[in-house]
DNA sequence: ATGACACATAAAATGTGA
């Protein structure tokens, strides 16, 4: 059985509907998880996607921040969420697919503006995100179950996820200690960064280009900050992982773009 | 600084994004 999964930040559920619908159409994913859906679980707007097929839809969301959630054709055997960051904002839910598949959709803390948490809560907090999360993985789960962690994760870990390194060592998503953070985390269950094994580490790769300044796009000043992660055990069953570029040129887009991970099951 | 837009909110000015 061929299983599309994708993972995107949508920056708003609500001004991005019609995008949405739009990439469920050409595409075709079995399962999408979102980020960034910025609306509470109740208000969802669900119908425009039920009528694509994506009648199983897990919702963690909250008023206007935050929020995700993970649309599928196929039926879930459980969802749950994890509290990890120690705040009560909605970063994470997860579901099982009937097939024993684990499907995690995570929105990593961004993190303020200095990569320093003695000075800033939001970058400790972010901090806090990954250890958590690390931890959970580590206790909780193992190297033998398939598992997808696909998310926002804020963090572009290589010198080639952002388009100048040593003019961005110091921000705030590229700094070393948060690297550090990601690495142990991807270490703890012996995670494939999966769109990293079809580019290789020399050539740039981004999934993010911000809205300020106009020319990120032409000028391809981009980062990697979303991931699609899988245990030894789904990596095997991994046929293909690839940024989605093109909606990035949609009429009002998103700032982040999708990543599509094929596999086999 | 690349460097000032997008989205949300008890609704105008402010928080958050990264």
């Amino acid at each position: 059985m061929a299983l599309k999964i994708v993972t995107w930040n949508i920056n708003g559920i609500r001004p991005r509907t019609e995008n949405l619908c739009r990439f469920l159409t050409e595409y075709q994913p079995d399962v999408i998880c979102l980020q960034e859906i910025k609306i509470q679980t109740d208000a969802f707007p669900g119908d425009p996607f039920r009528e694509l097929g994506y009648e199983h839809q897990a919702i963690a969301g909250q008023k206007a921040y935050h929020g995700v959630a993970i649309l599928s054709k196929l039926p879930f055997a459980d969802q749950f969420s994890c509290p990890w960051g120690g705040e009560s904002d909605a970063r994470h839910v997860a579901v099982k697919l009937a097939n024993d598949l684990e499907v995690h959709s995570i929105y990593i803390p961004a993190g303020g503006d200095v990569p320093d948490p003695s000075v800033n809560v939001k970058f400790d907090h972010k901090l806090r995100f990954w250890n958590d999360m690390k931890d959970w993985f580590a206790k909780e789960r193992s190297t033998d179950q398939m598992i997808l962690a696909n998310g926002d994760f804020n963090v572009a870990p290589l010198e080639t996820d952002v388009w100048n390194h040593k003019r961005l060592v110091k921000s705030v998503g590229h700094s070393p200690i948060e690297v550090e953070h990601l690495e142990a985390a991807k270490a703890s269950l012996d995670w494939t960064d999966l769109p990293r094994e079809y580019v290789p580490s020399d050539q740039f790769l981004y999934s993010w280009w911000g809205y300020r300044y106009k020319l990120a796009v032409e000028k391809d000043y981009g980062w990697r900050l979303d991931h699609s992660w899988a245990t030894p055990a789904l990596k095997e069953r991994v046929t293909n992982s690839e940024v989605i570029k093109p909606t990035r040129l949609w009429e009002r887009p998103s700032d982040h773009v999708p990543i599509l991970t094929e596999i086999d099951l």
